[in-house]
DNA sequence: TCCTCCTATTGACATCCGTCGATACATTTG
DNA sequence: CAAATGTATCGACGGATGTCAATAGGAGGA
C-alpha cells in the first residue's frame, strides 16, 4: 500500500511533457505504450476492466481470434505489467494492474 | 474554445477501462498509442513539449538519428494528432497538439 | 488410468516498421 | 539565375510483429 502511493507520486513526476526523457525512460515507457498499440490488445484490456476479471477462453469469441493469438496477445500485456494472470484450476484469470496502467497514464499529464 | 471542452468531455466518457471498446473504437485508439510506443518518438515528443516548440533540424543530433529518419516520425506523430508543424522559411517548426495527447490520457482514466 | 478441456509454446508465414543513403522539393541568399 | 540549406520522399534492408495450425503441458473428471 505504502509502495502504491509512492509509485503514484514519482509517476507524476516524470511526465512526458514536462521533461526530457531520457534514452531509458524512453525506451521504458514505449514499451507500456506498444503494448496499447494494438487493436485486439485494447480490447482485451478493456474487457478484463470492465469484467473486473476475465478468463482466457472468454476472451476468443468476442474478439474473433484464435487461441493462441489471445495467449500471445494476455502474455504481451502482462509483460508490459498491465494484467497479471492466476491460475485456477484450469482456467487463466486475468485482471488489470491499476499501477501499470497509472504510469503510462501520468506519463501525459500537462 | 468550445470546441476544446466538448472533446475533453467526450474522451472523459470513453475510458478504455471503464466501457468496452468497439472495433473501431479500438483501432483509433490503438493507432494513437502505436505512435507513443517508440523511444524515439517519445523523445521527440518530449523534446518539443519541454521546448514549447521545435525545429526540424534540432532534433537530429540530439536523438542521434539521420534527417530522414526524424522526418519519418515527426510525420508518423502529427499523422496521430499528437503534433502539429507549421513552416516558417526554410524551417518547419512542430508544436504538440493539448487535445491529441489528452485523448490518448482520458482513455486510460479509471 | 484415460479422456477431456483450457492454456502455453513452437514453427511458419506475411506484413509492418525503423533505419539510412540517395534523391527530389522548396525557400532563402548571393 | 545559381548556389546553399532545410525538409520530404523513395528504395532497400534487417528485424520485429500479428496470425494461425499443430503440438505440448497440466489440471479435473469418468
Amino acid at each position: 500500500m505504502a509502495k502504491t502511493k509512492i509509485a503514484e507520486i514519482e509517476s507524476c513526476c516524470s511526465s512526458v511533457l514536462t521533461t526530457t526523457l531520457s534514452e531509458q525512460e524512453a525506451v521504458d515507457l514505449a514499451r507500456g505504450y506498444a503494448a496499447l498499440g494494438d487493436p485486439v490488445r485494447l480490447r482485451l484490456l478493456s474487457m478484463i476492466a470492465s469484467a473486473g476479471e476475465c478468463c482466457s477462453c472468454d476472451l476468443e469469441a468476442p474478439l474473433g481470434k484464435s487461441q493462441p493469438t489471445i495467449s500471445h496477445h494476455t502474455k504481451a500485456l502482462a509483460e508490459a505489467g498491465l494484467i497479471v494472470g492466476e491460475k485456477r484450476g484450469r482456467w487463466m484469470w486475468w485482471t488489470i494492474v491499476p499501477d501499470g496502467v497509472l504510469a503510462l497514464r501520468q506519463a501525459l499529464a500537462p
